[in-house]
DNA sequence: ATCGGTCATGTGATCGGTCACACATGCTCG
DNA sequence: CGAGCATGTGTGACCGATCACATGACCGAT
C-alpha cells in the first residue's frame, strides 16, 4: 500500500523500534497490548509500523512462546466424503476460542496416518490434534511440554465400542424394530468400510438386533461408502430373496440402492423399504424422499473441538455428549409387501 | 516408548549432540541427510535420538530457513458444500511436491476473508495461499520475501471474465442449445449466489445464449447453492408459465427442482427437462438420473495447486488449463412436450 | 533529604534449529 | 615432499520474536 520499506526483506520488530526511536521491547509490548504507554510513544510506534508495513512474524513468536494458536484436524485420505458440517462447527468453536483450525489431509494406512499425526503433534506447529478416525498406537492425551494434545473422535476400543458419538449406532436397532413393526421380516444390510468405527458399529448393532428379535438377515454385503456399493448390492439380489427392507451404511449407499431397485422395477416403498444414514442435504429431496438418521454432525463437531480445547488447556473435558441422532422416516419406508 | 528423557521438556538437537558425542551441527546434517558420515557417527547419533526420543522442532527450523513446507487453502465459511474432490486432488499434488496442505476455514464477508488471508500470508506460517473464492483487494502474486505466494481460483476480473477454470461456464451455452434442439423454447435459470464467480458466469452465459439464439427466458430466480432454492423456484412457477426446461446452478439446486416437479405432478423429462452442474456422486443414481456437467474438479484442484506451487517456487506457472467440463445428458432431459 | 513505589522503558539472554565458514585428516599427484 | 583436494566435523553467528530483569523519572510520605 504505502512505501514498501526499502528492500524486499520484511521488516522486524527491531527496525520498527529504531524507526520509532524506542526499544524493541516497547514495540513488543505495544503489539501485545501490555502496559501503559505515553501517548507520544504510541504515536511513534504506530507510525513506524505503518511506514515499514510491519507484520509480526508468527513463527518467531511461536518459537519463544511455544504457542501457535493452531489446532489441526487430521482426516483420512479419501476425502471425498469429508464431514463438512462437522468441520464447519468445529472450526466455529475453534475460532470463538481464539484458535485457528486447520485441516490436514493425511494419506495412507491407519498405521501411516498415526505416524503422520504423531509427527504433527511433535512438530511444535500445532497445539492440538483432532483425529476423526482411529489412530492405532496413539491415545488421547492432554497437552504436555513435549507434544501437542490429541483428541480422537470415533475411535473404537478393544471391544469395538466406539468411544466417540460418531460411532454411536444404537439407532440401527430402532430402525430395524420400526421396520419389523411394519411387517418386515427379512433384512439386508449394505455395510460401509469396516475400518471405520461407525461402519463397524452399525453392522454390529444390525446383526445383534436381528438375532435378538428373531428376525431374518439375508446377509451383509458391501464395504464402501459409495452409491456403487448400494447399487451392486441390489443388482446381485436374487428375485426371490425375500428381502423387503434394506439398511444402508449411509445415504450415498442408499441412493445406489434406490436406483438399482428402480432399474429392477421394484417400487419404493411398496416393494422395498430403504433407510440410509447421515441425512445428506439432498436426501429429503430424493424421489421418494430418503429415510435416514440425522446425526447432528454440527453438534458432534462442536463437542469434539470443545474436548480438544479443554485438553489443550488442561481443563476438564466436557461431559459425555448426549444422544443426538434422530431417526427420520420419510417416503422410502412403508409396510412390508404381502407375500 | 523408551525412557522419555528425564523431565517433561522435549530434547533439543544440542542434547542429542552431547549424548552422541558429536557436535550439534553433525546432528543437524544427519537429520537433513547431508554429507557423508563415518558409520560410527551415524550409529551414535541414531542411538542418541532414539534414547532421548528426539523430534525436530519444525518451528525453530522454519524460523531460520523461512521455509515451512505448508500451503494453505482458504475456504469461505459456509463450508457445507466444500469442493472435496478438488481439495483431495490439490492435497495430492501438494504432497507429491513435498508440501503439506492445510485447509483454513475463514469466516466473514469477502473483505474480512481478504484481511484474514492477508494476515495468513504475512504470518510466515505458510509459504503459499490458495483461495477458492475471490479476495477483494488482493491479487495473485509470486512469493516474495515479505509474504507468501497467493493463487486465486475462480476470481473474476473487471469484465467478469473468470480467470480460473472454475468460472468457465461456456458449457451453459451448449446446454441451452442442446435443449433448444429438442424443441425447448422457454427456459428458467435458477441461479447460485452471485458473489461466486462461477454462479455469475453461468447466469451471464445463460442470458447471452437465450438472447443470441432468439429463445425465451422465463427469468432468473434463486441465489443460493441449496436444494431449497430449486424447490422454491419450481413451487412458485405459474401453471401456465410455459417453461419446459430448467438450467439449475448446480446439482443441489437441481435436486430441489426435480423434487418440486414431482410434488406438482410434473413428470421429468416428459413435462420438464432439468440440467444441473457438478455431477455429484449421487446424481447419476437419482431417479431420473440427473443431467449435469462433470467439471473435473480433481483436474481443477490439481491445476490450482500446481499453479500455486509454481508461484511459490518462482517458476513459470502452468499453461492455461484446457477445457475440462463435460456435458452429461441423462434421463432428466428429453424432448419438449407438445403444447 | 531519603526512601519506597509506580510508571514507562531499556538491556541482554533465550527459544532450537540452520548457515557460513574454519579446520583436521588422509589421499593423490606433480 | 608439499600442494591440492575430498572427506568429515566443529565453532559461533543468526533467524525474530518474547522473557526476565534492570533502570531512570517522578511522586508523595516519612
Amino acid at each position: 500500500m504505502t512505501s514498501d520499506a526499502s528492500s524486499g526483506r520484511r521488516s522486524t520488530i527491531h527496525e520498527v523500534a529504531r524507526a520509532a526511536g524506542v526499544s524493541h521491547q516497547t514495540v513488543s509490548r505495544y503489539l501485545r497490548g501490555l502496559g501503559p504507554f505515553r501517548p507520544q510513544t504510541i504515536e511513534q510506534v504506530e507510525a513506524a509500523i505503518e511506514e515499514l508495513n510491519y507484520r509480526p512474524n508468527t513463527i518467531a513468536r511461536s518459537m519463544r512462546t511455544r504457542r501457535t494458536g493452531v489446532l489441526s484436524v487430521v482426516l483420512p485420505s479419501p476425502v471425498e466424503q469429508m464431514p463438512t458440517p462437522m468441520l464447519a462447527a468445529a472450526g466455529e468453536v475453534a475460532h470463538r476460542e481464539g484458535f485457528l483450525m486447520e485441516i490436514a489431509v493425511v494419506e495412507g494406512s491407519p498405521q501411516e496416518r498415526a505416524a503422520r499425526a504423531r509427527e504433527l503433534m511433535d512438530s511444535g506447529r500445532v497445539e492440538g490434534v483432532l483425529s476423526l478416525s482411529g489412530l492405532p498406537g496413539l491415545e488421547e492425551s492432554p497437552r504436555s511440554a513435549t507434544t501437542a494434545a490429541l483428541a480422537v473422535l470415533g475411535q473404537y476400543d478393544d471391544r469395538l465400542r466406539g468411544i466417540g458419538p460418531l460411532a454411536d449406532a444404537s439407532l440401527v436397532a430402532e430402525i430395524v424394530r420400526r421396520l419389523a413393526a411394519m411387517g418386515h421380516r427379512r433384512f439386508l444390510h449394505v455395510q460401509g468400510p469396516q475400518e471405520w468405527a461407525s461402519a463397524a458399529a452399525r453392522r454390529q448393532i444390525f446383526e445383534e438386533t436381528i438375532a435378538a428379535d428373531g428376525l431374518e438377515s439375508h446377509g451383509v454385503v458391501g464395504g464402501a461408502w459409495s452409491p456403487e456399493t448400494g447399487h451392486a448390492a441390489i443388482m446381485e439380489l436374487a428375485e426371490d430373496s425375500g428381502v423387503t427392507a434394506v439398511v444402508a451404511a449411509n445415504d450415498y449407499v442408499a441412493f445406489g440402492v434406490m436406483r438399482a431397485a428402480h432399474e429392477r422395477g421394484w417400487r419404493i416403498p411398496e416393494d422395498l423399504s430403504v433407510v440410509g444414514w447421515d441425512d445428506l442435504g439432498v436426501s429429503r429431496y430424493a424421489v421418494p424422499a430418503l429415510s435416514t438418521v440425522a446425526a447432528d454432525r454440527a453438534g458432534q463437531g462442536r463437542f469434539a473441538m470443545e474436548r480438544l480445547i479443554a485438553l489443550v488447556r488442561e481443563q476438564d473435558p466436557p461431559t459425555v455428549m448426549p444422544e443426538m441422532n434422530t431417526l427420520l422416516l420419510r417416503e422410502s419406508v412403508g409396510p412390508a409387501p404381502r407375500r
